[in-house]
DNA sequence: GTGTTTTATGCAAACGATTGCAGAAAATAT
DNA sequence: ATATTTTCTGCAATCGTTTGCATAAAACAC
């Protein structure tokens, strides 16, 4: 890059000592073994004379990158960008850089990036695109690398994840719906092979129960994908039956948002006629029409989580598997109501 | 990483070869020098061992990372993630991977990181963060590294760099209100220092002079950051003034969220007593209420454009400078109305 | 003062790949 | 058949850093 780059033996022939030394002054854990004399003359002619390490002779000897491979289905879904927000916060800090990657879901995706990782030797990896049951998960497993999973967690018990605590999420929902009168709610569910999917789904039957309500197998819809387009048509299959239900509930705010576009369409009035709930108060939720009531899930501070996870597994592999749900909070906006 | 690494002199003894030429192989501009029989014999050779080459060898000696950096203001500010989007997409083809990073508007955290992506020669940069006149441009100047600017443009002539037409933009929101009826145009005008908020500015300027309007200066607000708040405030000194405007147009679209905020906490009605257009067409402004009317710029193709040409300039870097402006397009929703 | 232990520094091998150069073999020209 | 040119492959230096080992010097013990 630049024409002239300054290297150890530079530093070292300037100061008068073997580049060795130098190596050892700059490292804190070797600096003890170099005079403070001596280390104070090399620390000045580094700074004099600009001296940067050079990552790849480092890594190379090392076999350390200092990145991090973070993998999300697609950026441009807003829930995940204040995800990486937290993980980049937490790694730029121990010294770590973030290197994304979009899956787009693609099952093909997924593993070729794994593969791109690899060769890069990234230190470690975030994985927020996997499936309950994931090939991936195996891999990451037998390859060594220590990996961490976000948002999404596996069925595996000795993996370590953080996720929001999607029952008490459902238990606040369905709570707060029984408190406005509600008893025939609807459940709008994420695909089930993957965790946020499956255990909404679980979360509802559960905040069911626990209110004394009986969930409906009627009123139950599975998607196929968390998109506005099967949460809309979810929602023309309920309307279709023409069974009674005062509440839909969806398994996350994209679902929701195909919701209103279907109550908007039949005429119904959202909020009023048919109250809505979404998860993950994805941004500007706040900001739909009507304001959207959604389970806020902390999505920075999972993403600082998994990464301060991540960097616990890096210095230590044999650390506890652990799955650590952070607690959600429900946020009550104009898309819920008194039942009429 | 894996226990044991399989190297370039692992297959050459494997094939009775010697390891330069297993290298010549797998690199494309030397594969011709090498007879097809023996190189059969190689690839199949790492095909069946599952070389792989590693890659801080490689940089070490090439002296190429194939990581670009990309340093965004903040990735939750949802106009950023297509542009990533964009970017990965053109540069992942060509085998790079993305190191992000967030600056949060700030210029230690945005010399911090460029500092970063320097230790880590990264092939290139692209900048999303720039001030016009900013340092940071200056430096990758400097020091050589091909950068290319997404977004925000700097006033240096001499520079490559991809943006929205902002001006095209200005003209398509004011010949819309000025069919609409509007005369009186607020405009609230983003920070002078990045070159959205100045070209929008001028785009307003120049759009009222071709629609044959008068740009009232006491109807323009100039604000610190593009933000909500901002917006807010901006749409309470406009007010204030009680002088005669029915429409407001924004340097963005979080700007216009907060003149949202502000006509509603005052009861006036948005899209019937006041207009209001937006500037970048970010995901969900269709989703708010009511839905904005704003000047969508494609963002996913700033983006990729802004990858096109930093490879380009990766492989021969006096390529001549160019700014590209993509043209954007006026979506209209219903937050602009006829005047009454 | 002599012997033993501790501290400090230099040496050079190693990490794994690339590539210029040299020499041998093959192809071409006379 | 001999001379010249082209092609193919091996050798080893290089990239810049880290770190185990060896040795010399300093500190400590008797």
């Amino acid at each position: 890059m630049s024409k002239t780059r300054i290297t150890l033996k530079d530093v070292a022939n300037k100061v008068g000592v073997h580049s060795s030394t130098v190596s050892r002054v700059l490292n804190p854990d070797t600096r003890k073994m170099v005079t403070e004399e001596i280390a104070a003359k090399i620390l000045a002619a580094v700074d004099e004379m600009g001296y940067r390490p050079n990552a790849f002779a480092q890594s190379l000897k090392t076999n350390r990158s200092f990145t991090v491979g973070v993998m999300v289905p697609d950026l441009t879904n807003p829930a995940f960008a204040p995800i990486i927000k937290g993980i980049d916060n937490m790694l730029e800090a121990h010294g770590y850089s973030v290197i994304v990657a979009n899956t787009y879901n693609l099952p093909e995706k997924q593993k070729s990036t794994a593969e791109k990782f690899r060769e890069r030797h990234v230190d470690g990896l975030i994985i927020a695109t996997a499936k309950r049951k994931d090939s991936l998960i195996d891999e990451c497993r037998r390859d060594g690398t220590p990996f961490v999973q976000a948002v999404r967690a596996s069925s595996d018990a000795d993996v370590c994840s953080v996720v929001s605590d999607e029952h008490i999420g459902g238990n606040m929902v369905i709570s707060h719906l029984a408190q406005l009168g509600h008893k025939k709610i609807a459940y709008i569910a994420g695909p089930q092979f993957f965790s946020t999917g499956y255990e909404r789904y679980q979360g509802f039957l559960a905040g069911m129960k626990n209110a004394g309500l009986k969930a409906d197998k009627d009123l139950i819809v599975f998607c196929d994908s968390f998109s506005e387009e099967e949460g809309r048509n979810a929602t023309s299959k309920l309307l279709a039956l023409h069974k009674k239900f005062t509440a839909i509930y969806t398994g996350n705010d994209i679902l929701a948002l195909g919701v209103y576009d279907e109550l908007e369409a039949d005429g119904i009035k959202c909020g009023k006629d048919i109250s809505v709930v979404g998860f993950d108060d994805m941004p500007f939720a706040d900001k739909f029409n009507p304001p959207l009531t959604t389970v806020h899930t902390p999505l920075i501070n999972v993403g600082a989580e998994a990464a301060r996870i991540l960097l616990e597994k890096i210095n230590d592999r044999d650390i506890p598997a652990r799955t650590i749900k952070l607690k959600p909070d429900l946020i009550v906006r104009s898309s819920t109501g008194r039942v009429k």
